[in-house]
DNA sequence: GTTGTTACTTGCTTTTTTAAAGTAATAGAT
DNA sequence: ATCTATTACTTTAAAAAAGCAAGTAACAAC
């Protein structure tokens, strides 16, 4: 599994912007990693792997290489020896609050108590 | 391929309304559908099909098939003999209006003149 | 030196997506 | 009546993505 992702060698389907941000983030997890990261706080690799929805490992290590190549995330070392990292949104990820919000007050508002 | 999709039996990931939103519409192609229907006025199975992005029929005629089953959009007859259909957004898909328009608005300001 | 934690990677199976082609029911033109 | 085209799909086979389970490497604590 690679994902040396770089925003610039991304293929986009189209010229249309919301096809465009589907191209980007659109896949079953990337926006729940981004969710974590912008309104749960969580940071580092475990905390993203503990979340509610239990994401397999190898696609959490697999996307946040996307996001940090995509520039959504941003990836550093706050320890050294042993080496811990964290993962933190990106002014660019930061811009994903607006398009996240929508989608809480569908689910708040059509989707509660439904299974 | 089968898609009997009825709202009360989709399996939600878990309650978060950010992650029933995305089991809801997700993938590649549901939210590309809808942008379709609710912004560019198309309608029947050929509209949909002759859209910008080339989307496979199959997946085309599935789509169709669960956001209809969702009750996002109305499957109705316009013409008999030969029978001809549109899909038109319910008052429950026009709700995810600003859900797509929150992706217009990042694909616009962030991902143009990329690729 | 054994156990535990963090941050991954590898191997294999299952599911989903995809492209390409095929089908059925017409309608219109010759 | 036959040929061609259109609409609305379905089928088949291959490729890609997702998922599960297990393994690895680098420490650190006991």
């Amino acid at each position: 599994m690679e994902s040396q992702v770089n925003i610039a060698d991304l293929a986009f389907r189209s010229h249309c912007p919301v096809a465009r941000s589907l191209d980007l983030v659109g896949d079953k997890w990337t926006l729940l990693i981004m969710r974590d990261a912008l309104f749960l706080g969580r940071k580092t690799f475990a905390d993203f792997a503990g979340g509610l929805e239990r994401i397999p490992t190898n696609l959490l290590s697999d996307r946040l290489k996307k996001l940090v190549g995509l520039g959504l995330l941003h990836k550093q070392q706050y320890h050294e020896r042993p080496a811990r990292y964290e993962y933190v949104p990106t002014p660019l990820g930061n811009e994903l609050r607006p398009l996240l919000t929508a989608m809480r007050v569908f689910g708040e508002t059509h989707l509660e108590g439904k299974a």
